[in-house]
DNA sequence: CGTTCACACTAGCGCTTGCTTGGTTACCTC
DNA sequence: GAGGTAACCAAGCAAGCGCTAGTGTGAACG
Protein backbone atom coordinates (compact mmCIF):
# COMPACT_ATOMS: atom_id res chain seq x y z
CA UNK A 1 0.00 0.00 0.00
CA UNK A 2 1.94 3.38 -1.06
CA UNK A 3 0.50 6.45 0.52
CA UNK A 4 2.11 9.87 -1.01
CA UNK A 5 5.29 8.78 -2.59
CA UNK A 6 5.14 8.41 -6.83
CA UNK A 7 6.42 5.21 -7.95
CA UNK A 8 7.18 5.33 -11.94
CA UNK A 9 4.18 2.92 -12.26
CA UNK A 10 1.96 4.91 -10.06
CA UNK A 11 2.73 8.02 -12.13
CA UNK A 12 1.47 6.47 -15.54
CA UNK A 13 -1.26 4.44 -13.75
CA UNK A 14 -2.14 8.40 -12.55
CA UNK A 15 -1.69 9.17 -15.76
CA UNK A 16 -4.08 6.66 -17.62
CA UNK A 17 -6.71 7.49 -14.32
CA UNK A 18 -6.75 11.25 -15.68
CA UNK A 19 -7.85 10.30 -19.27
CA UNK A 20 -10.63 8.04 -17.80
CA UNK A 21 -12.21 10.51 -15.77
CA UNK A 22 -12.52 13.35 -18.23
CA UNK A 23 -14.00 10.90 -20.59
CA UNK A 24 -16.90 9.58 -18.35
CA UNK A 25 -16.57 11.54 -15.24
CA UNK A 26 -15.37 10.89 -11.78
CA UNK A 27 -18.43 8.77 -10.36
CA UNK A 28 -19.01 7.15 -13.83
CA UNK A 29 -15.40 5.85 -13.41
CA UNK A 30 -15.72 2.11 -12.22
CA UNK A 31 -12.33 0.98 -10.26
CA UNK A 32 -13.13 -2.00 -13.03
CA UNK A 33 -12.26 0.65 -15.66
CA UNK A 34 -9.66 2.15 -14.52
CA UNK A 35 -7.80 -1.58 -14.31
CA UNK A 36 -9.26 -2.46 -17.19
CA UNK A 37 -7.58 0.70 -19.09
CA UNK A 38 -3.68 0.08 -16.88
CA UNK A 39 -3.74 -3.36 -17.87
CA UNK A 40 -4.82 -5.09 -14.88
CA UNK A 41 -7.02 -6.66 -12.56
CA UNK A 42 -9.05 -4.74 -10.26
CA UNK A 43 -7.86 -5.91 -6.56
CA UNK A 44 -4.51 -5.30 -8.16
CA UNK A 45 -5.52 -1.68 -8.33
CA UNK A 46 -5.31 -1.09 -4.51
CA UNK A 47 -1.85 -2.04 -4.30
CA UNK A 48 -0.95 1.20 -5.68
CA UNK A 49 -3.67 3.57 -4.08
CA UNK A 50 -5.82 3.24 -1.01
CA UNK A 51 -9.10 3.78 -2.48
CA UNK A 52 -10.71 5.42 -5.14
CA UNK A 53 -10.17 8.84 -4.06
CA UNK A 54 -7.04 8.91 -3.37
CA UNK A 55 -6.80 8.51 -7.17
CA UNK A 56 -8.34 10.96 -7.98
CA UNK A 57 -6.26 13.08 -5.24
CA UNK A 58 -3.31 11.56 -7.13
CA UNK A 59 -4.59 13.11 -10.66
CA UNK A 60 -5.14 16.49 -9.22
CA UNK A 61 -1.99 16.82 -7.63
CA UNK A 62 -0.41 16.05 -10.80
CA UNK A 63 -2.63 18.34 -12.78
CA UNK A 64 -2.50 21.47 -10.23
CA UNK A 65 1.23 21.07 -10.09
CA UNK A 66 1.72 20.52 -13.90
CA UNK A 67 0.15 23.92 -14.56
CA UNK A 68 1.82 25.31 -12.18
CA UNK A 69 5.80 24.54 -13.34
CA UNK A 70 4.28 25.53 -17.11
CA UNK A 71 2.80 28.62 -15.87
CA UNK A 72 5.98 29.40 -14.26
CA UNK A 73 8.35 28.34 -17.17
CA UNK A 74 6.20 30.53 -19.41
CA UNK A 75 6.40 33.84 -17.04
CA UNK A 76 10.39 33.28 -17.33
CA UNK A 77 10.38 33.09 -21.35
CA UNK A 78 8.41 35.93 -21.85
CA UNK A 79 9.08 39.51 -21.89
CA UNK A 80 8.52 41.61 -18.93
CA UNK A 81 5.72 43.69 -20.11
CA UNK A 82 2.60 43.22 -18.30
CA UNK A 83 1.04 42.63 -21.83
CA UNK A 84 3.48 40.03 -23.00
CA UNK A 85 2.99 38.49 -19.32
CA UNK A 86 -1.01 38.53 -19.44
CA UNK A 87 -1.06 36.99 -22.31
CA UNK A 88 1.77 34.20 -21.53
CA UNK A 89 -0.40 33.26 -18.79
CA UNK A 90 -3.52 32.99 -20.54
CA UNK A 91 -1.46 30.63 -23.44
CA UNK A 92 0.09 28.55 -20.56
CA UNK A 93 -3.85 28.19 -18.65
CA UNK A 94 -4.66 26.71 -22.47
CA UNK A 95 -2.00 24.45 -23.10
CA UNK A 96 -1.89 22.55 -19.79
CA UNK A 97 -5.72 22.49 -20.55
CA UNK A 98 -5.10 21.08 -24.07
CA UNK A 99 -2.16 19.28 -24.35
CA UNK A 100 -1.27 18.08 -20.69
CA UNK A 101 -4.73 17.99 -20.84
CA UNK A 102 -6.45 15.28 -18.61
CA UNK A 103 -5.14 16.16 -14.98
CA UNK A 104 -5.55 19.58 -15.13
CA UNK A 105 -9.40 19.42 -16.42
CA UNK A 106 -10.34 16.97 -13.42
CA UNK A 107 -8.57 19.20 -11.24
CA UNK A 108 -10.75 21.74 -12.38
CA UNK A 109 -14.43 20.06 -12.22
CA UNK A 110 -14.23 17.36 -10.13
CA UNK A 111 -12.77 19.06 -7.02
CA UNK A 112 -15.43 18.89 -5.06
CA UNK A 113 -15.49 14.99 -4.39
CA UNK A 114 -12.19 15.21 -2.58
CA UNK A 115 -12.91 14.70 1.47
CA UNK A 116 -11.89 18.21 3.24
CA UNK A 117 -8.76 16.71 4.67
CA UNK A 118 -7.42 15.95 1.17
CA UNK A 119 -8.18 18.84 -0.71
CA UNK A 120 -6.12 20.75 2.19
CA UNK A 121 -3.08 19.39 1.08
CA UNK A 122 -3.42 20.13 -2.01
CA UNK A 123 -4.66 24.26 -1.20
CA UNK A 124 -1.01 25.24 -1.50
CA UNK A 125 -0.80 24.33 -4.89
CA UNK A 126 -3.73 25.33 -6.20
CA UNK A 127 -2.84 28.92 -4.11
CA UNK A 128 0.87 28.98 -5.58
CA UNK A 129 -0.88 28.92 -9.01
CA UNK A 130 -3.60 31.69 -8.37
CA UNK A 131 -0.98 33.97 -6.93
CA UNK A 132 0.47 33.93 -10.23
CA UNK A 133 -2.62 35.37 -11.89
CA UNK A 134 -3.01 37.42 -9.27
CA UNK A 135 0.42 39.38 -9.78
CA UNK A 136 -0.27 39.31 -13.68
CA UNK A 137 -3.62 40.77 -13.74
CA UNK A 138 -2.53 43.40 -10.60
CA UNK A 139 0.79 44.13 -13.30
CA UNK A 140 -1.94 44.89 -15.88
CA UNK A 141 -4.40 46.98 -14.31
CA UNK A 142 -1.74 48.99 -13.13
CA UNK A 143 -0.36 49.77 -16.33
CA UNK A 144 -4.02 50.71 -17.33
CA UNK A 145 -4.08 47.55 -19.30
CA UNK A 146 -7.13 46.51 -18.62
CA UNK A 147 -10.03 47.50 -15.96
CA UNK A 148 -11.83 46.72 -13.44
CA UNK A 149 -12.00 45.07 -10.05
CA UNK A 150 -8.69 42.95 -9.49
CA UNK A 151 -10.80 40.02 -7.92
CA UNK A 152 -13.42 40.09 -10.62
CA UNK A 153 -11.30 40.38 -13.54
CA UNK A 154 -9.37 37.43 -12.49
CA UNK A 155 -12.28 35.19 -11.82
CA UNK A 156 -13.93 36.56 -15.12
CA UNK A 157 -10.89 35.60 -17.09
CA UNK A 158 -10.26 31.82 -15.75
CA UNK A 159 -13.78 31.30 -15.84
CA UNK A 160 -13.37 32.03 -19.88
CA UNK A 161 -10.69 29.80 -20.24
CA UNK A 162 -11.65 27.13 -18.37
CA UNK A 163 -15.02 26.94 -20.09
CA UNK A 164 -13.17 26.62 -23.47
CA UNK A 165 -13.13 22.76 -22.68
CA UNK A 166 -16.79 22.34 -23.07
CA UNK A 167 -16.48 23.80 -26.62
CA UNK A 168 -13.18 24.10 -27.99
CA UNK A 169 -12.22 21.67 -30.71
CA UNK A 170 -8.48 20.78 -30.90
CA UNK A 171 -9.38 19.63 -34.48
CA UNK A 172 -10.41 22.42 -35.77
CA UNK A 173 -9.04 25.71 -37.39
CA UNK A 174 -8.19 27.96 -34.39
CA UNK A 175 -4.81 26.70 -32.29
CA UNK A 176 -5.30 26.76 -28.48
CA UNK A 177 -2.48 30.17 -28.81
CA UNK A 178 -5.33 31.65 -30.94
CA UNK A 179 -7.94 31.55 -28.11
CA UNK A 180 -5.52 33.17 -25.68
CA UNK A 181 -4.67 35.93 -27.76
CA UNK A 182 -8.21 36.38 -29.09
CA UNK A 183 -9.24 36.95 -25.27
CA UNK A 184 -6.73 38.92 -24.28
CA UNK A 185 -7.53 41.06 -26.82
CA UNK A 186 -11.12 41.37 -25.92
CA UNK A 187 -10.40 42.25 -22.78
CA UNK A 188 -7.88 45.32 -23.09
CA UNK A 189 -8.37 48.69 -23.29
CA UNK A 190 -7.85 49.58 -26.87
CA UNK A 191 -6.19 52.57 -26.25
CA UNK A 192 -5.91 54.82 -28.99
CA UNK A 193 -3.82 57.47 -26.65
CA UNK A 194 -1.10 56.11 -24.16
CA UNK A 195 -1.65 57.12 -20.87
CA UNK A 196 -4.36 58.41 -18.65
CA UNK A 197 -6.69 55.69 -17.42
CA UNK A 198 -4.63 54.65 -14.28
CA UNK A 199 -7.65 53.93 -12.92
CA UNK A 200 -7.04 53.65 -9.01
CA UNK A 201 -10.00 51.68 -7.95
CA UNK A 202 -11.19 51.30 -5.07
CA UNK B 1 -46.75 6.46 -16.17
CA UNK B 2 -46.44 9.95 -17.94
CA UNK B 3 -43.83 10.80 -19.93
CA UNK B 4 -43.86 14.16 -21.77
CA UNK B 5 -46.67 15.74 -20.04
CA UNK B 6 -46.31 18.26 -16.79
CA UNK B 7 -48.62 17.73 -14.08
CA UNK B 8 -48.33 19.95 -11.45
CA UNK B 9 -46.96 17.94 -9.16
CA UNK B 10 -44.47 16.32 -11.55
CA UNK B 11 -43.16 20.28 -11.90
CA UNK B 12 -42.93 20.49 -8.19
CA UNK B 13 -41.76 16.95 -8.22
CA UNK B 14 -38.68 18.44 -10.85
CA UNK B 15 -38.06 21.64 -8.94
CA UNK B 16 -36.71 19.12 -5.55
CA UNK B 17 -35.17 17.10 -8.29
CA UNK B 18 -33.04 20.56 -9.48
CA UNK B 19 -32.21 21.26 -5.85
CA UNK B 20 -30.48 17.53 -5.12
CA UNK B 21 -28.77 17.40 -8.60
CA UNK B 22 -27.30 20.80 -7.55
CA UNK B 23 -25.80 19.73 -4.23
CA UNK B 24 -24.76 16.29 -5.16
CA UNK B 25 -24.46 15.78 -8.90
CA UNK B 26 -26.75 13.75 -10.98
CA UNK B 27 -24.94 10.49 -10.26
CA UNK B 28 -24.30 11.04 -6.77
CA UNK B 29 -28.24 11.47 -6.58
CA UNK B 30 -29.85 8.36 -5.57
CA UNK B 31 -33.70 7.45 -6.55
CA UNK B 32 -33.85 6.51 -2.83
CA UNK B 33 -32.36 10.99 -1.91
CA UNK B 34 -34.80 12.03 -4.42
CA UNK B 35 -37.88 9.70 -2.71
CA UNK B 36 -36.94 11.29 0.70
CA UNK B 37 -36.52 14.87 -0.43
CA UNK B 38 -40.36 14.73 -2.07
CA UNK B 39 -41.45 12.85 0.63
CA UNK B 40 -42.39 9.37 -1.14
CA UNK B 41 -41.01 5.96 -1.51
CA UNK B 42 -38.34 5.32 -3.58
CA UNK B 43 -40.84 3.27 -5.81
CA UNK B 44 -43.27 5.81 -6.19
CA UNK B 45 -40.98 7.94 -7.94
CA UNK B 46 -41.58 6.33 -11.06
CA UNK B 47 -45.28 6.84 -11.27
CA UNK B 48 -44.19 10.14 -12.20
CA UNK B 49 -40.81 9.71 -14.35
CA UNK B 50 -40.35 6.74 -16.57
CA UNK B 51 -36.35 6.51 -14.80
CA UNK B 52 -33.94 8.26 -13.47
CA UNK B 53 -32.68 9.76 -16.92
CA UNK B 54 -36.15 11.40 -17.27
CA UNK B 55 -36.03 13.22 -14.45
CA UNK B 56 -32.57 15.07 -16.00
CA UNK B 57 -34.44 15.53 -18.76
CA UNK B 58 -37.31 17.34 -17.09
CA UNK B 59 -34.99 19.13 -14.65
CA UNK B 60 -32.82 20.67 -17.70
CA UNK B 61 -35.75 21.35 -20.14
CA UNK B 62 -37.42 23.69 -17.16
CA UNK B 63 -33.69 25.32 -16.69
CA UNK B 64 -33.58 26.08 -20.59
CA UNK B 65 -36.91 26.85 -20.44
CA UNK B 66 -36.57 29.34 -17.89
CA UNK B 67 -33.68 30.91 -18.78
CA UNK B 68 -35.23 31.80 -22.32
CA UNK B 69 -38.38 33.27 -20.70
CA UNK B 70 -36.07 35.57 -18.20
CA UNK B 71 -33.75 36.66 -21.27
CA UNK B 72 -36.87 37.29 -23.25
CA UNK B 73 -38.75 39.46 -20.62
CA UNK B 74 -35.24 41.43 -19.86
CA UNK B 75 -34.61 42.07 -23.67
CA UNK B 76 -38.16 43.40 -23.63
CA UNK B 77 -38.29 45.75 -21.16
CA UNK B 78 -34.70 47.35 -21.56
CA UNK B 79 -33.70 50.27 -23.44
CA UNK B 80 -32.74 49.84 -27.39
CA UNK B 81 -29.43 50.29 -27.33
CA UNK B 82 -26.52 47.74 -28.03
CA UNK B 83 -24.85 48.28 -24.37
CA UNK B 84 -28.19 48.24 -22.59
CA UNK B 85 -29.07 45.22 -24.27
CA UNK B 86 -25.86 43.55 -23.51
CA UNK B 87 -26.33 44.20 -19.51
CA UNK B 88 -29.63 43.18 -20.07
CA UNK B 89 -28.59 40.05 -21.72
CA UNK B 90 -25.81 39.14 -18.78
CA UNK B 91 -27.70 40.32 -15.83
CA UNK B 92 -30.60 38.12 -16.99
CA UNK B 93 -27.90 34.91 -17.74
CA UNK B 94 -27.16 35.47 -14.13
CA UNK B 95 -30.67 36.05 -12.27
CA UNK B 96 -31.33 32.25 -13.61
CA UNK B 97 -27.72 31.28 -12.09
CA UNK B 98 -28.38 32.18 -8.69
CA UNK B 99 -32.21 33.23 -8.08
CA UNK B 100 -34.26 30.41 -10.17
CA UNK B 101 -30.62 29.15 -9.46
CA UNK B 102 -31.32 24.41 -9.58
CA UNK B 103 -32.71 24.09 -12.95
CA UNK B 104 -30.40 26.11 -15.21
CA UNK B 105 -27.15 25.00 -13.15
CA UNK B 106 -27.74 21.31 -14.14
CA UNK B 107 -28.50 22.33 -17.28
CA UNK B 108 -25.07 23.42 -17.40
CA UNK B 109 -23.17 20.79 -16.04
CA UNK B 110 -24.52 17.53 -16.53
CA UNK B 111 -25.85 18.08 -19.90
CA UNK B 112 -23.65 15.05 -21.04
CA UNK B 113 -25.39 12.45 -18.89
CA UNK B 114 -28.60 12.49 -21.45
CA UNK B 115 -29.03 10.55 -23.89
CA UNK B 116 -28.41 11.67 -27.44
CA UNK B 117 -32.29 11.14 -28.34
CA UNK B 118 -33.43 12.97 -25.21
CA UNK B 119 -30.50 15.95 -25.66
CA UNK B 120 -31.78 16.03 -29.51
CA UNK B 121 -35.40 17.19 -28.39
CA UNK B 122 -33.95 19.99 -25.89
CA UNK B 123 -31.32 21.25 -28.27
CA UNK B 124 -33.64 23.20 -29.88
CA UNK B 125 -34.46 25.26 -26.90
CA UNK B 126 -30.80 25.62 -26.18
CA UNK B 127 -30.51 27.31 -29.51
CA UNK B 128 -33.30 29.98 -29.10
CA UNK B 129 -31.14 30.88 -26.06
CA UNK B 130 -28.17 31.11 -28.07
CA UNK B 131 -29.36 32.77 -30.55
CA UNK B 132 -30.59 35.44 -28.81
CA UNK B 133 -27.06 35.96 -26.91
CA UNK B 134 -25.53 35.90 -30.97
CA UNK B 135 -28.12 38.52 -31.44
CA UNK B 136 -26.88 40.83 -28.96
CA UNK B 137 -23.25 40.34 -29.59
CA UNK B 138 -23.39 41.25 -32.93
CA UNK B 139 -25.26 44.26 -32.88
CA UNK B 140 -22.60 45.30 -29.98
CA UNK B 141 -19.74 44.07 -32.43
CA UNK B 142 -21.52 46.25 -35.13
CA UNK B 143 -21.61 49.36 -32.79
CA UNK B 144 -17.62 49.16 -32.09
CA UNK B 145 -19.26 48.26 -28.82
CA UNK B 146 -16.80 45.45 -27.91
CA UNK B 147 -14.31 43.81 -30.47
CA UNK B 148 -13.26 40.45 -31.42
CA UNK B 149 -14.65 37.31 -33.67
CA UNK B 150 -18.54 36.88 -32.80
CA UNK B 151 -17.91 33.36 -32.13
CA UNK B 152 -15.07 33.38 -29.72
CA UNK B 153 -16.26 36.62 -27.80
CA UNK B 154 -19.88 34.90 -27.19
CA UNK B 155 -18.45 31.73 -25.97
CA UNK B 156 -15.46 33.95 -23.22
CA UNK B 157 -18.74 36.00 -22.27
CA UNK B 158 -20.84 32.58 -21.65
CA UNK B 159 -18.03 30.94 -19.88
CA UNK B 160 -16.58 33.50 -17.83
CA UNK B 161 -20.93 33.73 -16.48
CA UNK B 162 -21.49 30.12 -16.17
CA UNK B 163 -18.15 29.80 -14.25
CA UNK B 164 -19.55 31.68 -11.55
CA UNK B 165 -21.01 29.37 -9.91
CA UNK B 166 -18.13 27.74 -9.14
CA UNK B 167 -16.92 30.89 -6.57
CA UNK B 168 -20.11 33.42 -6.42
CA UNK B 169 -21.24 33.68 -2.68
CA UNK B 170 -24.76 35.16 -3.13
CA UNK B 171 -24.59 36.08 0.97
CA UNK B 172 -21.36 38.72 -0.37
CA UNK B 173 -21.48 41.97 -0.63
CA UNK B 174 -21.80 41.78 -4.71
CA UNK B 175 -25.11 41.24 -6.35
CA UNK B 176 -25.51 39.29 -9.38
CA UNK B 177 -26.16 42.30 -11.12
CA UNK B 178 -22.53 44.19 -9.91
CA UNK B 179 -21.13 40.71 -11.82
CA UNK B 180 -23.20 41.50 -15.20
CA UNK B 181 -22.41 44.91 -14.84
CA UNK B 182 -18.71 44.69 -14.18
CA UNK B 183 -18.18 42.14 -16.94
CA UNK B 184 -19.41 44.13 -19.62
CA UNK B 185 -17.45 47.04 -18.87
CA UNK B 186 -13.82 44.75 -18.70
CA UNK B 187 -14.97 43.99 -22.51
CA UNK B 188 -15.75 47.15 -23.34
CA UNK B 189 -13.58 49.19 -25.27
CA UNK B 190 -13.29 52.31 -23.52
CA UNK B 191 -13.07 55.00 -26.20
CA UNK B 192 -14.86 57.19 -24.08
CA UNK B 193 -11.51 59.04 -22.45
CA UNK B 194 -13.23 60.41 -19.27
CA UNK B 195 -12.94 57.56 -17.45
CA UNK B 196 -12.70 55.28 -15.04
CA UNK B 197 -16.07 54.68 -13.88
CA UNK B 198 -15.56 51.80 -12.00
CA UNK B 199 -18.35 51.51 -9.22
CA UNK B 200 -20.91 53.62 -11.03
CA UNK B 201 -22.88 51.56 -13.22
CA UNK B 202 -26.68 52.27 -14.01
C1' DC C 1 -73.25 1.14 -6.25
C1' DG C 2 -69.42 -0.19 -9.12
C1' DT C 3 -65.67 1.39 -12.04
C1' DT C 4 -61.83 4.07 -12.96
C1' DC C 5 -57.74 6.51 -12.10
C1' DA C 6 -53.92 9.03 -9.92
C1' DC C 7 -50.98 8.17 -6.42
C1' DA C 8 -48.64 5.84 -3.02
C1' DC C 9 -46.94 1.63 -0.59
C1' DT C 10 -44.27 -2.94 0.47
C1' DA C 11 -41.04 -6.04 -0.88
C1' DG C 12 -37.46 -7.38 -3.26
C1' DC C 13 -34.93 -8.77 -7.79
C1' DG C 14 -30.84 -8.59 -10.43
C1' DC C 15 -26.94 -6.26 -10.88
C1' DT C 16 -22.85 -3.24 -9.96
C1' DT C 17 -20.18 -0.92 -6.79
C1' DG C 18 -15.76 -0.17 -3.99
C1' DC C 19 -12.93 -2.91 -1.64
C1' DT C 20 -10.77 -7.25 0.93
C1' DT C 21 -8.63 -11.58 1.37
C1' DG C 22 -5.22 -15.09 0.68
C1' DG C 23 -2.11 -16.64 -2.33
C1' DT C 24 1.31 -16.61 -6.51
C1' DT C 25 5.01 -14.96 -9.41
C1' DA C 26 9.38 -12.62 -10.65
C1' DC C 27 13.15 -10.19 -9.27
C1' DC C 28 16.68 -8.30 -6.02
C1' DT C 29 20.08 -8.82 -2.20
C1' DC C 30 22.97 -11.04 0.99
C1' DG D 1 19.47 -20.58 -1.67
C1' DA D 2 17.10 -18.06 1.84
C1' DG D 3 14.59 -13.96 2.68
C1' DG D 4 12.37 -9.78 1.28
C1' DT D 5 9.55 -7.11 -1.64
C1' DA D 6 6.85 -5.08 -5.41
C1' DA D 7 3.34 -6.38 -8.44
C1' DC D 8 -0.32 -8.99 -9.58
C1' DC D 9 -4.43 -12.41 -9.60
C1' DA D 10 -8.76 -15.16 -8.50
C1' DA D 11 -12.62 -15.08 -5.85
C1' DG D 12 -15.93 -12.96 -3.57
C1' DC D 13 -18.34 -10.03 0.20
C1' DA D 14 -21.46 -6.45 1.87
C1' DA D 15 -23.71 -2.60 0.53
C1' DG D 16 -26.01 0.06 -2.50
C1' DC D 17 -27.89 0.85 -7.00
C1' DG D 18 -32.00 1.54 -10.51
C1' DC D 19 -36.05 -0.37 -11.19
C1' DT D 20 -40.35 -3.72 -11.09
C1' DA D 21 -44.40 -6.27 -9.50
C1' DG D 22 -48.33 -6.45 -7.11
C1' DT D 23 -51.41 -4.18 -3.92
C1' DG D 24 -54.07 -0.64 -1.38
C1' DT D 25 -56.05 3.77 -1.03
C1' DG D 26 -59.38 7.71 -1.49
C1' DA D 27 -61.59 10.85 -4.69
C1' DA D 28 -64.26 11.44 -9.08
C1' DC D 29 -67.77 9.98 -12.14
C1' DG D 30 -71.54 7.32 -14.33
Amino acid sequence: MNVMNASPRRKELTRLAAQLFVQEGFDRTTVRMLAQEMGIKSGSLFHHFKDKKEILAAVIEEGTHNALLIARRALDDCEDDPEARLRAMARAHLETLFTDRNAHVVALFEWRRLAPAASAHLSHLRDAYEALWVAVIDDALAAGLIHGDRFLVSRFVLGALNWTVRWYDPDGPRTPDDLADELVGMIMARQSEQGDSLAAHD
